[in-house]
DNA sequence: GGATCACATTGATCTAGATCAACACCAGAA
DNA sequence: TTCTGGTGTTGATCTAGATCAATGTGATCC
């Protein structure tokens, strides 16, 4: 069988965690794993939720747009995440691929009946969406609120945790050094700045020792302590 | 009994509902009723959680705040709204009551307890959960994106769009006239903006008669189609 | 090697919204 | 009635970050 969890390299780590191996035969029944090219959407804001899906390889991001082309992403989705908007009608956001990835999708109707039917993996999902909230509203004071120093400050040092978990580097705590799965532009949607601020901010990092750029997609965070105060206060 | 669900005024639209009437009963002895007065906090940011509520009466704003006084509001709560962090050992915001308020509160350990064991409710608890972030990610564009205009048309809206929910007026569609449940402040906490600059965006609104402002607190929704279209584009 | 293209940096200028500073308005107290 | 304190508006100025405009850089293809 192409299309089995039990081979599944996320099967731990996605939602599926909560299911014993019968039930996880019954969900590989109404799964099918697709492959997405990088640049690719999935799903597209204003759209039917027709489908859910689980990360299993790659990266995507989440978005919604003004009419003009004004662009935030809202949201970032590494291997064992969880998209789509179950128990609801509309998608209100675009997920597009920002690598080459594999998901794992269900038919949402599909999906939410067999939600319905495994509590512990509703459980799950609901932890997921928790913690997610959490992060979001996180983000929400860093729009609202902060300047831009602290953004790229606050944007690295959670890149660098959220990079460490799905690696499987340093144990724990932040990670050294890392590769962004994407561009400045990106960054700059992201914390809601322009591309010149982001380069600039950063540069003004390297400058000050703060961090190094061994290229336009790695960082190394030299002085994580000096990073953290100035994601909190500014202070340079 | 004091505390009495059966009695209570929003069994029917908080999450109590997925409940039968043996369950209010088992659920009654976990909570207690408390009142709150205005601008006295329930929940504070940081701390442990160590309890869960469903607001029964008033309102509340979620906040989050930097060391040196920028708060942002990541959040309003109504009657029959859930507050609080199940499943989760950290509350990360602070949640203060905007008017004179009662909750109905439980331990935080006694509701997770709880709900576990009645799937109906974890079921209804996700719902919540993912409006919530639905929500609070079309704040993000907002406050990512948009211009101080954008931002407070698209404020009156959902300000007129919530508030038609929990009052008994017009079905359906927005309502003409409302009374916002704060000052100047904190909408400004909530758009991401100062006071002056929302003072100054509410004052050319009524110039342009798109709203009436009969007193600082209650707002009269002219001519919608305007206000929807400053909300999306910017245009006057 | 050079040409091309996409992306990033750097610099010069502009502007939306912040900040600073009066002033207005209203409710409650004396 | 006047006084007083809190909240909101309005005006003048300043500035962080946007915008406009080159200039660099590095990967891919010939």
């Amino acid at each position: 069988m192409i299309n089995n969890c039990e081979q599944c390299v996320v099967k731990n780590k996605a939602i599926c965690s909560a299911l014993d191996p019968d039930e996880l035969v019954a969900i590989n029944r109404l799964s099918r794993k697709v492959s997405i090219k990088a640049g690719q959407a999935l799903i597209w804001e204003g759209d039917d939720s027709l489908i859910v899906a689980n990360v299993v390889e790659g990266a995507f991001k989440l978005t919604s747009s003004l009419e003009d082309g004004r662009e935030q992403i809202i949201g970032l989705l590494y291997p064992s995440d969880f998209v789509g908007r179950p128990f609801g009608d509309k998608n209100e956001y675009t997920v597009t691929a920002l690598a080459d990835s594999k998901v794992c999708v269900f038919s949402r109707s599909d999906f939410d009946q067999f939600v319905r039917e495994h509590p512990d993996l509703e459980h799950k999902l609901l932890q997921r969406t928790l913690t997610e909230l959490d992060r979001v509203r996180r983000s929400m004071l860093l729009l609202g609120r902060k300047t831009a120093a602290e953004r790229v400050a606050s944007f690295l040092l959670e890149m660098s945790d959220r990079l460490a978990d799905s690696s499987c580097s340093v144990v724990g705590g932040n990670l050294e050094q890392f590769a962004l799965p994407f561009g400045r532009q990106q960054v700059a949607d992201i914390l809601g700045l322009t591309i010149e601020t982001v380069s600039r901010q950063m540069t003004q990092l390297k400058k000050n020792d703060v961090i190094a750029l061994p290229d336009h997609r790695n960082v190394q965070i030299l002085d994580s302590m000096r990073l953290q105060n100035i994601a909190d206060a500014g202070a340079a």
